[in-house]
DNA sequence: TTAATAAGTGTACATCGTACATTAACTTTC
DNA sequence: GAAAGTTAATGTACGATGTACACTTATTAA
């Protein structure tokens, strides 16, 4: 442990206690989203220990003293899924008094974006604990985590709008009708489907590729790919997504 | 049923060495933008001590044991505007091992509007060191504070095009003229005049007073009133406003 | 009175969003 | 193997909105 500071970024003649001020524990909590072309999902644990025991929570860790708060949720991710490279983004710190009934714990959340087929669960501790659950029907929820997945979700729900992060959650090749959905439930919306597509197809931001759809009966549908660079191209010259 | 994981946050039973995680400190600093009818100025400290003495600082403080994030942020704020009841809003916390050479501590960061005129130094002890500084013109700053800025402004001008919060910069009574130049400082590009006041005020935001501009040399500016609660019934009813 | 200056209004045109109708391709049913 | 069912994919017409720019109005200073 490094020596403790004398003060505080500020300034402080006003901390002659100062070790007191150095109590804190500080986790990370992850909210993980996935869709499975029908629902839009959340990856819980279900606690197996008091306090909250049988409560669901999102699956988070304490930051360790030496380590970066992104790279302890990285590594939290990576015990969870197997996954790593996932969509991950800061979202709010919580830190009031109570929060924790345990210690003074403040928690940055962060919230995750990741293709529902590429998860596999991980031989890791928490690895049967972990399940996806449809964000309808969510339960009561451990500390203040309901509140934190409400955020998370609200802070989807804009993102989606503005930057094209709606792709984390598809598989690489789907259709427009795959796309429509994920953003109707995503949203709790309904497009007409000739201007969804008109529109989104007008970004330039899709590959089209020389396949369709197989096994289904009916007129089976184009696939397409999101093409990243191109949206960085774009983005340069101003371009700004919008749904 | 195999025993259930503990994960965390805070599984003690994960943890062993449990002490050793709850020796963080927690700081938050605040932002503090000012707009003047000229430039957009932040409100920052002169550092008096080493580290980073002389350098500039964001306003901030340690957090204290039994406190809420956002009390200390106001507590910090009405230190050293001595107002309350300002705009703010957490903007995102740095917690980088690193990131401060003294010891651990992770940083809430916050950013606040307020109105420029209402500021009145305090007789506290930065007073003396606080300055508001045009935000074209900051030199290096102390910690990672310019990462910090920087990450500010960028939320600001987002922000400021999604929500009316550029009021908050603004005196209570001002021209359309006035909000288009701040517009215009903020975002770095230039509006229509007409366009930009017939966008501005069919969103039905402003109440429209019936008093002008004084001692001006030429046509005086009709003044107008942001009105909040119509902007939060027209919210309820699906209005966005955009810019 | 006139010039200067910025406030404030009007208009024409292009662009975009919206609603809805139509055609196309594939499978299943009779 | 033709018809029915289903969803893909395209087209169009109309209204709303954004954009550029010209014009009129109210005030002060000369």
């Amino acid at each position: 442990m490094p020596a403790l500071p004398d003060y505080s970024p500020v300034d402080t003649l006003n901390h002659p206690d100062i070790a007191e001020y150095f109590s804190f524990g500080i986790s990370v909590d992850c909210v993980v989203f996935g869709y499975d072309g029908k629902d839009v999902k959340v990856l819980l644990i279900e606690r197996g220990t008091d306090p909250y025991r049988g409560y669901q929570a999102i699956p988070g860790d304490l930051v360790h003293p030496r380590e970066d708060a992104v790279t302890a949720t990285q590594r939290v991710l990576r015990d969870l899924t197997g996954l790593k490279d996932v969509y991950l983004e800061q979202l709010q710190t919580f830190a009031n008094v109570n929060r924790h009934p345990l210690g003074r714990v403040a928690t940055i959340a962060y919230y995750s974006l990741l293709k529902i087929g590429d998860y596999n669960p991980r031989p890791s501790s928490w690895a049967t604990a972990a399940q996806w659950t449809p964000i309808q029907d969510l339960g009561d929820m451990a500390f203040d985590h309901k509140e934190i997945f409400n955020a998370a979700l609200e802070r989807l729900q804009t993102k989606v709008r503005q930057k094209p992060i709606g792709f984390e959650l598809l598989p690489e090749e789907f259709t427009l009708a795959d796309l429509q959905h994920l953003y109707e439930t995503l949203l709790n919306t309904e497009f007409d489907k000739a201007n969804f597509r008109k529109k989104i197809l007008a970004m330039d931001l899709l590959i089209a590729l020389d396949k369709t759809q197989k096994a289904v009966r009916h007129r089976p549908a184009r696939l397409y790919r999101f093409d990243p660079a191109r949206y960085e191209a774009l983005s340069k010259r101003g371009f700004h997504f919008e749904l």
